[in-house]
RNA sequence: CGGCGUGUAGCGCAGCCUGGUAGCGCGCUUGGUUCGGGACCAAGAAGUCGGAGGUUCAAAUCCUCUCACGCCGACCA
């Protein structure tokens, strides 16, 4: 394309509102407009970035023999009922009524309808393994859209759902899926992490994220140096302080005071005894207002995904100051499991405490001597404590797992029979006998993924995309577009159009470093200058966005280098056959 | 949801405290000189000062309400 017809608005300004790296950059180099918050317009540069993963992704999906469809973005309302989630999904859910007071919403995700699809039009166990895709705009009404496109309302995404009649076949399918989602993202160039994570509100029991790593990364990512675990800290596992044995004591359980010594902090200074000789104690309750008491070891925290999951509860919120002081009889901060009548639940590392120090409910008194078993009982034990960098591996000998920040642009789930029995998802199986189906779904945030690339290819001159990603491969930059460099310039851009090459030629009338702060912002991997004094001498001057390093050609040898050059790049992102 | 903040030309901002002609930089248009890392000169176009109400002879400026947007936070006893 000719540079002068495009729509490409760059910026010289710095936006005053955008804060990451990709959200400045797509504003800067005329990729995006906000409309509102978190909806974006997408100008011609970032759709074809859009178009190019997108591209992978279909050919990634369709070689795993996924089928693509399209589902509507607007969902009745009667499906969510049935499903459960009209009332469960919270107001990220977008509702709204048509003109008969129908109730609809925007989706968020597909399950529904796609289940509703499958149980009118699929009836025998013959018609699977089945898997449906589609890529479409998702609607989601984030209490907080941030970070441009990282973190937006309305948003593109690769959603995909496989229908099974045996969970086995399911797990084959989640792997299946796992590949081409490590082929999708070493295509698109990404750096990137698969690891372990929670379901959330999708529901199901196994999933994994894929993260590309990232310093602005939204995700705790916990990952061994040794083996290939790695887990989103919601979910990860250290070999830390859990204890298979009840370790307990002999002091007598005492009760002193420690006059407003409240923090963790606070009263280990003040009974001079280390953190872990503490036994924290949290209260939390569901959304039903059922509270719980958590022990955890004073020198650990609690993992709220791992609480909410070991409760089986939708959720779990620690208790407000006036519902501690309700059920515990105590303010804040000297709770405690000795003499407390609510449910308690321990993290294993209360196990390692004996002797231990607890709050003693009561204003400005704690116990000492506190000995689990003895003093008090738990109803549950489990792992509750979130993992911390440099905690040692739980799935191999020596290994340590190091922290990283991480975006998450895939994830897929095993999502067993949750939508197929609540929504008639059933097939005959060669019994006759009618049978639920396991389901698993696969998503991609595709304009996220756009974002998570340039938050991980970037430096403070702009962009700079790898290669399968770049909405133009190479850009020719004329230092003037007139005579002979016209000419040159002309004949080199015809000549890589005729070869498939995705080329800018830069025939603007402005001055040479406008171009090249262009070229360089919107980070075309390579750039080739046109020059008068380097075509006197039969050659052109080229480089690479990446290194900068200005080469010489010849001329006549330009084209070849060029496509050599783009092959190498994409080779480079190519996953090994498999 | 809570806290803080911001809405003035396409973008970035000043003006508001102390009411009285709406301004600067970038960008844009026209002409000219330039031309290897965001040129220079000259002449222009462009703003219901987020919206509504109020105070006042007079409101971008003061008051009330409202909308939009952004940042931070979402509790570890």
């Amino acid at each position: 394309m000719r540079y002068s017809t495009l729509m490409i608005p760059t910026v010289k300004e710095l936006p005053a509102d955008a804060v990451v790296a990709s959200h400045i950059l797509m504003l800067r180099a005329g990729m995006i407009r906000k409309l509102a918050a978190g909806i974006y317009v997408y100008l011609p540069l970032a759709r074809k970035v859009l178009h190019k993963i997108e591209t992978i992704v279909r050919e990634e999906m369709n070689r795993a023999g996924a089928q693509e469809l399209l589902m509507p973005a607007v969902q009745p309302g009667e499906l969510w009922k049935e499903s459960g989630r009209w009332a469960k999904y919270g107001p990220e859910l977008l509702r709204f009524k048509d003109r008969k007071g129908g109730e609809f919403c925007l989706g968020p995700t597909h399950e529904e309808v796609i289940t509703w699809l499958f149980a009118n039009e699929v009836n025998s166990y013959k018609q699977l393994p089945m898997n449906l895709y589609q890529i479409q705009n998702k609607f989601r009404d984030e209490v907080r859209p941030r970070f441009g496109l990282m973190r937006g309302r309305e948003f593109m995404m690769k959603d995909a759902y496989s229908f099974h009649l045996t969970r086995e076949e399911c797990m084959e399918e989640y792997r299946v899926m796992y590949d081409a989602y490590m082929r999708i993202f070493t295509r698109c160039g990404l750096n990137f992490k698969a690891v372990e994570a929670d379901t959330g509100s999708i529901g199901g029991s196994a999933s994994h994220e894929f993260q590309v790593l990232a310093q602005s990364g939204e995700d705790a990512i916990l990952a061994c140096d040794q083996c290939d675990y790695a887990a989103n800290v919601e979910k990860a596992e250290s070999r830390g302080v859990a204890f298979e044995e009840v370790q307990v004591g002999n002091d007598p359980l005492t009760k002193v005071p420690t006059p407003g010594k409240h923090s963790i902090e606070e009263v280990s200074e003040f009974l001079k005894v280390g953190a872990e000789k503490l036994i924290k104690t949290l209260i939390y309750h569901d959304d039903d207002k059922n509270f719980t008491a958590v022990c955890i070891r004073g020198d650990q925290d609690v993992n709220e995904v791992k609480l909410k999951n070991h409760l089986d509860v939708n959720a779990v919120y620690l208790a407000s100051d006036d519902d501690v002081v309700k059920v515990t009889g105590a303010p804040v901060g000297f709770a405690g499991p000795v003499g407390l009548k609510l449910p308690v639940v321990c993290d294993l590392s209360v196990k390692s405490v004996a002797d231990g120090v607890t709050g003693a409910l009561e204003k400005d008194m704690h116990y000492t001597g506190v000995n689990l078993g003895r003093d008090f009982t738990a109803e549950s034990f489990a792992d509750l404590r979130q993992a911390k960098d440099g905690e040692g591996c739980t799935r191999c000998e020596g290994g340590t797992l190091h922290a990283h920040r991480g975006i998450e642009v895939g994830q897929v789930f095993y999502l067993g029979r949750k939508y197929s029995e609540a929504m008639n998802g059933t097939v005959l199986d060669e019994n006759g006998a009618s049978k639920a189906v396991e389901m698993g779904c696969y998503g991609i945030g595709v304009t996220r993924t756009m974002a998570a690339a340039i938050e991980q290819n970037h430096d403070d001159n702009g962009i700079i995309w790898p290669m399968p990603l770049a909405p133009y491969q190479v850009v020719i930059t004329p230092i003037l577009y007139k005579e002979e460099m016209k000419e040159a310039a002309d004949r080199l851009y015809t000549d890589l159009v005729e070869h498939g090459v995705d080329v800018i030629l830069d025939d603007r009338n402005e001055r040479a470093g406008v171009k090249f702060k262009d070229a360089d912002l919107l980070g075309i991997p390579i750039r080739v200058t046109v020059g008068k004094k380097s075509i006197a001498n039969g050659e052109f001057e080229w480089q690479l966005r990446r290194d900068g390093e200005r080469r010489m050609a010849p001329m006549e040898q330009m084209t070849d280098i060029i496509l050599e050059t783009i092959r190498k790049e994409m080779d480079a992102h190519t996953p090994t056959k498999g």
